[in-house]
RNA sequence: GGCCCCGUAGCUCAGGGGAUAGAGCAACCGCCUCCUAAGCGGUAGGUCAUAGGUUCGAAUCCUAUCGGGGCCGCCA
């Protein structure tokens, strides 16, 4: 039940009803009307500004609108109060009875409450990390990993059928460096010194696949040149990176439906098919690109290549998808995809990356657009940096002095759970800072405590009414101002899942909880004063049981809203 | 040079066509014989970068300018 939806449902079939009594004209057009919780409380439980959008359609002036509708709208139960007001809104006070309605759903829906059919089981294809497999996670990618997961559990709460998707960068030159890399620390286990070339992949991760490689081949490729061992070396490490990759994720709460490999796509046709399906409509071409301005190479010179006409859809130049030596360009298998992506069936598609690869995403959506006809809308979504801090000191990061910091070392410092949260409580597209000491400091600037806070208070008062054996209500008897303001949070639950799946923005989730945190906290407190607005009352089961209904449902929705996070709601705080 | 993101309270950030623009921190004043004060209440703090435009209505959409960041080769 989203009380939103239903009310705006009551006015849109009041104005149809206006409309059958000559009192709008048809053929209106309802998309702009809205009905959603005013800015001020003291407006009132919600507010439709359906006579200011018809007022110009529909010939008339607002007000009229307004008044007529306001007085329909009160014949119906759930309407306690309508107002015109301003300009031409409608305030709507809801009766009490909504509000108890809204708590009662919310403990016998559980976890589950708020879910929404919005999604229709569109197919979503979300695509995240795809980190190249020549080595651990990085902090980097847990952000992205993070986001894309929590972006999932928010899609599928809202209803759609989402696979979440890791593609494999297993074809290119990086997956030699690997191996080369891996060569090495191979002849490190047979005692000889290993010579990490510049360029090379020094981390010492690659240790125990030096071991693993000496354990499966022995010394067979031992002072072979490349020829004898690169691939067989290759396959083998990369699989162990993935290996290392997956248990990073797994560290995170992270589970990927599919592992897509770029290698795959090679030899296969697939690649020749995706550029086939290009041609057929026109936008492959022989011909040779303008230098890059403002950025002039040294050694440019214009070559003939195979380029895609990009343009067509969107993009600044056309993108070259051949090398003038006749190799695929990295962008090539990427085109294949994206192909395989929409014949797979999938209704839409979210890429999300680092934010490096911004000059990346003009030429992928002309890829999807192209390939789909425009059919399959794709957003890519990038991530921002991650600032790392200790006290409030930077924290400097390099990959040659060894101070990298791993996606493990985070989680295993502070936690998947704070990780997760902390992640989320920003836009994708905005930096963000991550101080290693304060994401993990008890009080209330750190808004993963504080959610977990409430929610441990609500099991505890909960607990605390089963050990004294008093009953335990679904139906509250909300009498408080601050009982109903939480209720009333309460209610905004399906309606946040709806907007903030339909922006791909899982931080409102994040935001939401504090909110709702916040009010619960209040009501606690208040119940310092008045102490009949605790929820125990040990000598007074039918206070308790009237009482305990609400912080039942706001532990449902705080352990709903970190599910979709991905975090551990926690019974108490040690 | 081009493209993308950002500019909101002293600081960190929400809000992204709707009414008097919000939260946390920092500052100041209060609240524990009481289910966890790890919390709560209050005061103060704003030309929503600037200038135009669209609209009944703009922090929000469009254009330009200024400022900050990122990206821009047949690399990966």
């Amino acid at each position: 039940m989203n009380i939103f939806s239903d009310i705006r449902t009551l006015v849109v079939e009041t104005l149809d009803a206006m409309v059958a009594d000559g009192e709008l004209p048809s053929g209106l057009n309802y998309g702009p009307v809205t009905v959603e919780p005013p800015r001020d409380a003291a407006h009132g439980d919600m507010a439709t500004n359906a006579a200011m959008v018809l007022a110009k359609p529909a010939s008339k002036n607002p007000r009229e609108i307004a008044t007529v509708l306001t007085e329909r709208l009160k014949s119906d139960p759930r309407i306690a109060v309508a107002d015109v007001a301003g300009p031409g809104f409608i305030n709507l006070i809801l009766d009490g009875a909504v509000w108890h309605d809204v708590v009662a759903e919310a403990i016998d829906a559980g976890p589950g409450f708020g879910h929404s059919g919005m999604g229709a089981h569109v197919k979503v294809n979300v695509e995240f990390v795809s980190a190249n497999p020549t080595g651990p996670l990085h902090v980097g990618h847990t952000r992205g990993a993070v986001f894309g997961d929590a972006l999932s559990n928010l899609l599928e709460a809202a209803g759609y059928d989402v696979t979440r998707e890791y593609y494999i960068n297993d074809g290119g030159a990086q997956v030699d460096v690997l191996a080369r890399s891996a060569y090495e620390r191979y002849r490190e286990a047979h005692g000889l010194d290993p010579e990490i070339a510049e360029g090379l992949y020094p981390g010492d991760y690659l240790v125990a696949v030096g071991e693993a490689l000496k354990e499966k081949y022995g010394d067979q490729f031992l002072d072979k040149g490349e020829q004898y061992w690169l691939e067989e070396v290759r396959e083998f490490a990369t699989e162990a990176m993935m290996d290392l990759i997956r248990g990073d994720l797994a560290a995170l709460g992270v589970t990927m439906d599919v592992y897509f490999s770029e290698k795959s796509l090679y030899g296969s046709g697939r690649i020749e098919a995706a550029l086939k399906a290009l041609e057929d409509k026109g936008l492959i071409y022989e011909g040779k690109l303008e230098p890059p301005k403002g950025k002039m190479p040294e050694d440019w010179e214009p070559r003939e290549q195979t380029l895609f006409r990009s343009t067509e859809h969107g993009d600044d130049v056309d993108r070259p998808v051949k090398k003038s030596d006749g190799g695929w360009t990295y962008f090539a298998p990427d085109i294949a995809y994206h192909y395989d992506k929409v014949s797979r069936d999938f209704d839409e598609l979210i890429d999300i990356f680092g934010a490096d690869h911004g000059g990346y995403v003009k030429r992928i959506k002309a890829t999807v657009s192209a390939l789909s006809d425009g059919s399959v809308p794709l957003d890519v979504k990038l991530t921002q940096l991650v600032r790392l801090y200790k006290n409030g000191e930077p924290f400097k990061m390099s990959k040659r002095a060894g101070t990298f910091v791993t996606l493990r070392d985070v989680v295993d410092e502070v936690g998947a759970d704070v990780v997760r949260f902390h992640l989320l409580t920003r836009k994708n597209d905005a930096p963000l800072d991550f101080d290693f000491a304060r994401v993990t400091e008890q009080s209330k600037d750190n808004p993963v405590f504080y959610v977990q806070y409430a929610h441990a208070r609500v099991r505890s008062v909960i607990r605390k009414t089963e050990e004294l054996g008093l009953p335990i209500s679904d139906h509250p008897k909300l009498e408080d101002a601050q009982e109903y303001t939480v209720a009333r949070k309460i209610a905004e639950w399906p309606r946040l899942i709806e907007i903030a799946a339909r922006n791909h923005e899982p931080h409102r989730v994040a935001f939401y909880l504090y909110e709702l945190a916040s009010e619960f906290h209040a009501l606690w407190n208040k119940g310092n004063d008045h102490p009949e607005l605790r929820f125990v009352h040990e000598d007074d089961p039918d206070a308790t049981a009237a009482k305990i209904a609400l912080p039942r449902a706001v532990g449902v929705v705080i352990s709903a809203g970190l599910g979709i996070l991905g975090v551990t709601p926690v019974e108490e705080m040690r």
